[in-house]
DNA sequence: TCAATCCGTATC
DNA sequence: ATACGGATTGAC
């Protein structure tokens, strides 16, 4: 007999399935196969889960039609791990698989590929020595233990050599390996950094831009164990390397790594739950550091890999900010740019040195929030600390998650009773930039026209977060611009991500060059770029969230549908007693989201958050993935998205 | 009393 | 989706 799961959709029919093996198939089918079964009269896709003698099914079973391939799919270890994934997030097994798995390329399986390279030397430990517990760390993964760390990189890094060589020290071990970065320009160095110190033929790539039978044919080659490690974007985590030792994620703050598709996951808390089921190793990697990373640090599960205070300040470039009242430069050039003088100049010494200036400018479309009219501060809901803002209609402040509406507010930090609505969006161009810099090559990296890298010499960049190039010997100067749009954004990670993101841009700047933040000295996001502690923000930041009851301390569920679908669903959850709803409000669908509705109006969608502690999530995740079984099997309704910690709270 | 039909539920 | 079982209905 086969125990199987079978693909569908629908959550009541994520358990597994016995069928009778006919004797014709019986070696072809083993644990992690692709199969064809009959299911309620109609064939469909299954994956072998098990081989076993005995069936608990009282019924009459049936046989598997036929096997599809003959790779198996699935290991025990990723079997066992998309398991955790669904049930972790609310979702199905089959949703996690294709997440995984990607779709057979049956001319890629036929194939035979080389053998992989040779023998792989440790690495050389001194790009590490530079940090307290780098070079224990290192020696911890070519020991083969579970050590699990969180990696502050210093300014100035080659962090894809130093990544590169935590693999090197894995596979030396004779262990596989894993790395994922949020993008293709991060997987492009990567790779580069790899070819550098392994073999020939040591590791591939994953990424959806090769192509589906590249791609397919990377993945065999890691799931044959002929090549042990990947490197790639989020779906990365899930690849099937045999004898795991190392799983590595680079820049955790990057939305990218939060997976599109259902049930939703975030590839490094795929990459916690990976780890701590294998005893892997586990590096979370970054410039910035998020308040998830602080919790794993605060209980204890992960190591602090950061350099002495000392390193840090030799290793950065000067940072300053440039606080509210900008003085705008005599310079008429610079006045129509407005740029504040003294970011000028520090552009202009760059450019008279023969280094690039790198000017960081945010993209637009940001929602407009409402804040203490004296000191900024973001105002929140007095009941459960959504942000608030103007309702279109009546022009009173509303909580975007409660939906209450707020009589009389008053700021936390000084009192005040007035608030604003923050004013949003970039203005400043390229080309007004570029004009005060005449005669300078200007060149802008933004959307899908990112350039990976510039040459040497003097140019101006203008760049969206995520988007500037690298340059050898770095930049002399970054202009940080627009720090108040970033900051006010009405979202719980704002803070978080202006951090992320300006330590990123800094990072880039030569330990000589220097740094100007356009936003007030004041702030704790600007103090923590200046001081360059991204651990010491974060950890105020989970004290902050953990204060708000927010995640990742708290865990939260976001049901977005119709209302009577959400009631629907409420009613059938057995959820967890510490529970708690914090309320409905009206949801905006994405313009995505209509599109994908086909335009016509399912008509009024909301959304409901549940709070629950920690501990009780996988509770909550179990109780709501349970009513859904219910409502799918019923055909009751429409469709209800079942979210766990969305990283977008509104 | 039995067959035709409807409805709800499970799907090995 | 489709198949099955139990309940319901209507005609002899």
């Amino acid at each position: 007999m086969a125990r199987v799961a079978v693909d569908s959709p629908l959550p009541h029919l994520d358990r597994p399935f016995d069928y009778l093996v006919p004797a014709e198939l019986d070696q072809i089918v083993v644990p992690g196969s692709r199969v064809r079964v009959r299911f309620a009269g109609r064939l469909v896709d299954a994956w072998v889960l098990d081989r076993t003698e005995a069936s608990a099914h009282d019924g009459r079973l049936s046989y598997l039609e036929r096997g599809v391939g003959e790779e198996p799919v699935l290991t025990r270890e990723t079997a066992a791990l998309f398991r955790s994934v669904a049930d972790r997030w609310a979702g199905t097994f089959a949703d996690v698989v294709r997440l995984g798995v990607p779709p057979r390329h049956a001319r890629a399986e036929s194939a035979v590929r080389a053998e992989s390279g040779g023998l792989v030397n440790p690495p050389n430990p001194e790009g590490w020595s530079r940090y307290r517990a780098g070079p224990a760390f290192l020696a911890a993964v070519a020991g083969g233990r579970a050590a699990r760390a969180v990696w502050n990189v210093l300014p100035g890094e080659d962090w894809p050599a130093r990544i590169a060589e935590a693999v090197q020290a894995c596979l030396a071990a004779g262990r596989g390996a894993v790395v994922a970065v949020p993008d293709a320009r991060d997987t492009a160095r990567l790779d580069a950094a790899l070819s550098a110190v392994l073999p020939a033929n040591s590791h591939v790539v994953l990424s959806a831009d090769l192509g589906p039978e590249a791609r397919y044919k990377s993945w065999l080659a890691i799931r044959r164990g002929a090549v042990r490690a990947v490197i790639g974007n989020r779906s990365a985590v899930f690849a099937p390397v045999s004898d795991l030792g190392l799983v590595v994620i680079y820049d955790d703050g990057d939305d990218l790594h939060a997976e599109p598709r259902a049930p939703y996951p975030h590839a490094r808390d795929v990459a916690v739950l990976r780890s701590s089921a294998t005893g892997a190793a586990l590096l979370v990697a970054g410039f910035a550091q998020t308040a998830e990373s602080a919790l794993l640090l605060q209980s204890g599960w992960a190591q602090h890999i950061v350099a002495d205070r000392g390193i840090i300040r030799q290793a950065s470039p000067r940072i300053s900010a440039l606080g509210d009242d900008f003085e705008l430069e005599r310079d008429p050039a610079a006045r129509s740019a407005r740029l504040p003088a003294l970011a000028f100049r520090a552009a202009r010494e760059s450019l008279a040195g023969n280094r690039p200036v790198l000017v960081q400018v945010p993209r637009r479309g940001y929602l407009p929030a409402l804040a203490c009219v004296n000191d900024r501060t973001p105002a929140r809901c007095e009941h459960c600390h959504g942000p608030l803002a103007t309702s279109s209609g009546t022009g009173a402040p509303v909580c975007r998650w409660c939906g209450r509406s707020v009589h009389q507010w008053r700021c936390p930090v000084c009192q005040g009773t007035r608030m604003r609505a923050v004013v949003i969006g970039a203005s400043r161009t390229a080309e007004e930039i570029g004009r005060a810099f005449p005669g300078v090559v200007t060149r802008t990296s933004a959307g899908d026209q990112i350039l990976a890298e510039i040459p040497e010499g003097p140019s101006v960049v203008i760049a969206t977060p995520g988007a500037e190039p690298v340059v050898p010997g770095g930049y002399g100067a970054a202009l940080l611009l627009d720090g108040w749009s970033l900051l006010s954004r009405a979202d719980l990670r704002a803070a978080e991500e202006t951090v992320r993101r300006w330590c990123n841009a800094a990072a880039l700047v030569a330990c000589d060059g220097q740094v100007m933040i356009g936003a007030d000295a004041g702030l704790a996001a600007v103090q923590a770029l200046v001081r360059w502690d991204p651990a010491g923000h974060a950890e105020r930041e989970l004290a902050d969230r953990t204060e708000l009851g927010f995640p990742p301390v708290a865990r939260l569920a976001s049901l977005t549908g119709a209302p009577a679908d959400i009631a629907e669903l409420l009613a059938l959850a057995h959820l967890p007693p510490t529970a708690e709803e914090l309320g409905a409000v009206p949801v905006t669908p994405s313009k995505a989201a209509r599109a994908q509705a086909g335009g016509d109006g399912q008509g009024e969608q909301i959304r409901t958050l549940l709070r629950v502690p920690r501990p009780a999530g996988v509770a909550l995740a179990e109780a709501l993935h349970a009513a859904a079984a219910i409502r799918s099997a019923r055909k009751s309704g429409g469709p209800v998205r079942i979210d766990l910690d969305p990283l977008e709270l509104f």
